[in-house]
This record gives C-alpha cells, structure tokens and sequence, in this order.
DNA sequence: CCTGTATTGATGTGG
DNA sequence: CCACATCAATACAGG
C-alpha cells in the first residue's frame, strides 16, 4: 500500500491540505532507532550502517556498523558523508546485532506546486493523497486556480437524477474497490448542490454528501441494483424496504440522534427525537437550509479540489459548527484580517466552545479554520461574492470518480459519550455588521505554507516497500 | 512549531 | 452475511 515516495511515480501531496504538489527529487536519507541486542541500548543510527541491508522492517534483526570505540551516544549528528566514510574504512567499526525498532524518513523531498512552485520538505511535512486519488487522478489533478476561475457553465449533467417523486431513494457506491458495495440511501436534499446530492444512508443512519454522477443510481425501478444492494448490505436494504413499505424508520436511523433531519417528502417528522439541543437558537438569521447547503458546498468544494473534508472536525470533542465559523470569520473580515487584527479569541468565544478562550485555543480556531474554511473562502472572494454561485460544477470531470473518500460524511451524529464533559454552552449572538469582501487576500505565497500534516506510516511504508514493487530509488547512494 | 500517541470511522477478510 | 482485524485520518498533548 503505502509506498516511499519516488519520483518516478510522483505522487501528488498534500501540503499543508492546500497544495498539491509532485516529488521531483528525493535526496534519501532515513534514520532507524534500534535496540542494541548485547547492551540493550537504544540508539539511532543511519540506513548506511546497516549491514545486512534486508528488508527495513521495525521488529527486524539487524546487523549494523557503528564506528569503533565509538558510544552511540556519541556521534548522533554526525554528517552522512563522513560517517559512510568511516563504515567503508573496515578498520573502524564494530558490528552489533541489534532490533529495528522505529523508522524515520529524513529524506528531503523537492517537490513542485502546480504553481511552478518548488520547495524542499521533509516528509513530514508532506502527504500522500489518497491512493485512489493516486490511481485515478494522478492526471486530472486540477489546479486550485481552475476551479475558482471557472466560469459557471450551465450544463449540467442533472439528467441522471430526474425524476424527484419516484427515487427519493438511491443506492450509493461504496468505494471498496474490489467489491461492488452499494447501499441504499434517501435523498435529503437534493439541490442542495448540483453534482452532489445529500443522502442518507440505510446502513449506518449517517449522512453523505455523494457525487451523483458517480456514486449514485436509482434505486426503484432497477432491480439490478436493489440486488446488489440486498447481496452486499442486507441489512440496510431490508430497512430500506420497510422505510418504503411501511414508512418505518430504521434503527441506526434513531440511533443517530438527527438535529434536524427533515426531508422533502413523505418523511416522518418525529423522527428527531425530542431530546436533541433545542436549546439551538440562531441568533444569526440563518436556517437550517442555508446551513445545510453551505455544509453540502463547502463539502464539495473541498472534495473538489482534492481536499475532502472527511470526517467533522472536532474541537474539545465536540463537532464544530463550519457554517457558524465561517459566519463569524467572515464577519470579522475574512481570514488574514481576522488574524492581523489578532481576533482569534474572539472567533473562539464567539463560537461558544467549551474551555475558555486562551492562545492555545486560538491557534487551534485558526488552524482549523485555515484547513477547513479559509480554501472556500479564497475561493468565495476570487469569485468576487460571499454567496456561492454554482461555479464550479464541472470541476469535477465525470471521470474522476473520487477523491481520498468515496463518501464525503456530514452531520456525525453527536454521540452521547461525550455526555461527561460540560455541556455547551450558549453562544452569544453576533453583533457586527457582515463587512463582507472589502478585504484582500493575498494569493497564497510560500512563505505561509506552513506544515501541518498528518504523520507519515513509515513503518507500513517501509514495510511494503520490500516486498511488493520495488521503490525505484532503493540505490540512492 | 513539530512530533508522537490515541481515537475514530472506513475498509477488508475470515468464520 | 456478520464480526473482527486492519488501516487512514486527525485531534490533541508534550517537548
């Protein structure tokens, strides 16, 4: 699965979950962590030491070259170069048995943005897309700047999904790859997003904004598919059927405690239970729709440029409310004000989050609404409005049929484990005046790319890398 | 700021 | 076909 990364491939990555970018070079250089057998020492030691070069695997025994008279505790930083040196002269080390018990990859990789842009990182700071996006995308990667210039193009390819009365149910594509799995879902809201319908699913009650060209097809009418659907996920699909038989509600439906699941048609209303947070009350004059349709666009749009949002992000444990965030920012003026202005803790008290307000908390606003928010709004004002037209619909090619998720997930359901904590608390209203775009945003310049991803699994990545396909640079020297 | 660890949901596989 | 193992993504805390 997950592989070194090689320029022979170039894998596309992320930067900073902004940037796409492809490995041009890699100066390779790892680091592993071992356990010394005789003296049960942990020292860190360089891929050249090893002299039994087999497969770099944590929990392997190894034989290593550390230079003579040395202790390891001695020359940790000692450059490559001269350490090689003193491996290749055989008077000057010993041999040891030791364990792997860590893998680092202090390659520098040079990689280069879309924009021309190149820059020299360490794996760490870097972020194999999604295999899938790998395999199908690798290019048809579209530059962000295409889809925010892209002009709203009408065509639209809404024939698939017509009919609005009779499949108020589809079946949605699952992206095991190997398996056809599909399960039923019931259409929320539909135009909510034009290439995206908002679903939910039969089999596990939690809601899905899904490609409709790609992951969806009809349900009734096709018996195919409800077929498929029976073999693969039975018992969403039995639920399905007493959902339309008899108009019951599934389980997992109750389980996931909805605040506000209405549906267009036919939808039994007392579906959210009553316990929910009533205590919900928007000082903004926002409704329920217009949040849902910014979550469905938002969520598109990051899916669209090759950013999906995944899963709710969370803060303290508790889902943060995007549409609300993204109101208070923009209010504020947008990002790069709210951050010259240093209001960062006032977006967090404003957001009423549990904990006070405090630096750390409001670098973490920050940092999340830089990830989650602030692409969509750069995008929203190059576009020259704050209101979303449906601009860039045909980004996503029909053929390109995901992204690092097949299903993009909205609206967790809030789970009743997180009852122990304090309960959140009310939020204040927003007092200002919306001051919408007047502000500038500067392009994003390198200079604030900076690095937040995810770790690297060096130790699946090393671990594969000997035995399926070989990494294509194993002879860096 | 960066790294390591824990947690969660999604996917793959065997009983 | 379902239960369980594995994996990917990320939040969070600590250096």
């Amino acid at each position: 699965m997950g592989k070194f990364f090689t320029i022979h491939n170039s894998a596309s990555l992320f930067y900073n979950y902004l940037f796409v970018a492809q490995v041009k070079t890699i100066e390779r250089q790892v680091k592993l962590k071992i356990v010394l057998l005789d003296t049960n020492d942990t020292i860190i030691i360089s891929e050249e030491q090893i002299v039994q070069p087999k497969s770099l695997r944590i929990g392997n025994t190894v034989t290593i070259r550390l230079p003579s008279s040395n202790h390891h505790d001695l020359n940790p930083h000692l450059s490559r170069s001269s350490l090689i040196a003193i491996l290749n002269n055989n008077d000057n080390y010993d041999e040891k048995q030791a364990i792997i018990k860590q893998i680092y990859d202090n390659s520098i990789y040079t990689v280069v943005f879309n924009d021309g842009d190149e820059k020299s990182l360490r794996r760490s700071s870097l972020c194999l897309q999604g295999i899938r996006l790998y395999q199908t995308r690798i290019d048809q990667r579209k530059p962000v700047e295409d889809i925010s210039t892209t002009t709203p193009s009408s065509s639209l390819t809404s024939a698939t999904m017509n009919s609005n009365d009779l499949s108020s149910i589809v079946a949605v594509r699952r992206h095991g790859n190997n398996n056809q799995h599909v399960f039923p879902a019931l259409i929320l809201k539909r135009k909510s997003f034009s290439d995206y319908i908002w679903v939910k699913s039969f089999l596990n009650g939690r809601e899905y904004i899904v490609h409709k060209i790609n992951d969806v097809e009809p349900y009734k009418n096709n018996s195919r598919i409800r077929s498929l659907c029976r073999s693969t996920s039975k018992q969403a699909t039995t639920a399905c059927d007493k959902f339309i038989k008899y108009n019951q509600i599934p389980i997992v439906w109750k389980r996931a405690k909805s605040k506000h699941v209405q549906d267009d048609d036919n939808s039994t209303s007392e579906s959210n239970s009553s316990t929910s947070e009533s205590d919900f009350d928007d000082s903004d004059d926002e409704t329920i729709e217009e949040k849902d349709s910014f979550i469905a666009q938002l969520f598109a749009f990051m899916d669209d440029r090759g950013t999906p949002i995944n899963n709710i992000p969370k803060i303290h444990n508790y889902d943060l409310d995007l549409h609300r965030l993204f109101n208070i920012v923009r209010m504020l003026g947008g990002y790069n004000k709210v951050t010259k202005n240093e209001q960062w803790n006032k977006v967090y008290i404003k957001m009423g989050l549990p904990n006070e307000s405090s630096p750390k908390n409001d670098r973490l606003i920050e940092n999340t609404y830089k990830k989650y928010l602030f692409p969509y709004e750069d995008m929203s004002k190059k576009l020259g409005t704050m209101t979303m037209p449906n601009a860039f619909y045909n980004s996503r090619a029909s053929t390109n049929n995901d992204s690092r998720r097949s299903l993009i997930r909205v609206r967790q359901q809030s789970e009743e484990k997180h009852k122990t904590k304090q309960p959140f608390r009310k939020r204040q209203s927003i007092d200002s005046k919306p001051i919408l775009s007047s502000t500038k945003i500067q392009p994003t310049n390198s200079s604030r790319k900076s690095i937040i991803l995810n770790k690297a699994k060096l130790s699946a990545i090393f671990s594969s890398s000997t035995s399926d396909s070989e990494t294509s640079d194993d002879e860096i020297t």
